[in-house]
DNA sequence: CAATTTTAGTTGACCCATCAACATAATTCA
DNA sequence: TGAATTATGTTGATGGGTCAACTAAAATTG
């Protein structure tokens, strides 16, 4: 075997190992996504993806702690403190001290973030039908179904076989 | 409305919307498989996910240039250039330059990097296994069809509807 | 053949996320 | 009640990835 040819042969590998694993796809696909969808909502208004998913998420639930956030996304909650932080600090985000524990905060949108909100909300509404216009209903909710098999395998503390 | 309202109710939004975002789903679960797929493989063999990804293509190539590495993988070139060069002086992969164009670069595994090949191989393959024990075949197929179909929207330049 | 453009790869600056350590506060339980 | 445990949130250190600038070399083009 000379020192050019593969290490594996397509007989062993039914192709490139890699571009058979499905994490491998995910993970190309999701940065494509996850860049696009950076750059539509820096453009529409000025904010991360991050940012986005903490305004959205309190902006639907009114009025959370930040802990909870870190449950239901499943963000960390140091990410979350700081992200928090910087729109609190522009004035997108309110918080204030829950009076008889003085440990949690109690976030909801300002006015201001209310509107980023509003402006926001369409935008990446529009992005998701247009990324669904080539896909049927049975295909999206076949997705949806295999990332929640995925999700929950991910979740598993070893696999041992 | 109260200030502790939502922002949207459910009537608007059919529920959050971040969560019926299938750019979100795919984000929580993209994150937490590659925490595991991170873990397995530094556990086995001690080299990171892209790391892996850099020897598992070299492998299979049997001596590719890293600017097609970029362009097949989709991995930055800078990003790509670093960890090569971390390989390289690991001595898991070996480089020569080109003899007539004295910019490319000819990457294949040493002995060492076959061995780690060899070694993670079977550890991620069983893990892919692992993941879609839960998944029929159909699902497996539409999941990847999708995924194809997402790739294609991601790299579309703009989206104006 | 000289000037421009393109391509390969490296590097530095920066951003964002992750992890662990920490401070503080609340709760449990002995 | 006092001690240990648990929960909330912050912060620092670190690592990994992205972007853009840059060098060097090759190809193109006038």
């Amino acid at each position: 075997m000379s020192s050019s040819d593969p290490v594996v042969s397509d007989a062993d590998t039914d192709g490139l190992p890699l571009h058979q694993y499905l994490t491998y796809r995910m993970s190309r696909v999701h940065s494509k996504l996850s860049a696009q969808g950076a750059r539509i909502l820096r453009d529409a208004v000025g904010i991360t993806l991050t940012q986005w998913r903490v305004i959205a998420l309190v902006g639907a639930a009114g009025e959370t702690r930040l802990s909870d956030l870190a449950r239901e996304a499943a963000l960390d909650k140091g990410l979350l403190s700081r992200n928090v932080k910087s729109l609190v600090a522009r004035g997108l985000i309110n918080a204030k001290q829950d009076d008889t524990d003085h440990r949690v905060q109690h976030l909801s949108l300002t006015p201001d973030g209310q509107e980023i909100f509003f402006q926001a909300l369409p935008v990446t509404r529009r992005r998701q039908e247009w990324l669904r216009t080539d896909l049927t209903n049975e295909e999206i909710r076949v997705f949806k179904r295999v990332l929640d098999k995925l999700e929950l395998a991910a979740e598993r503390v070893d696999f041992s076989s």
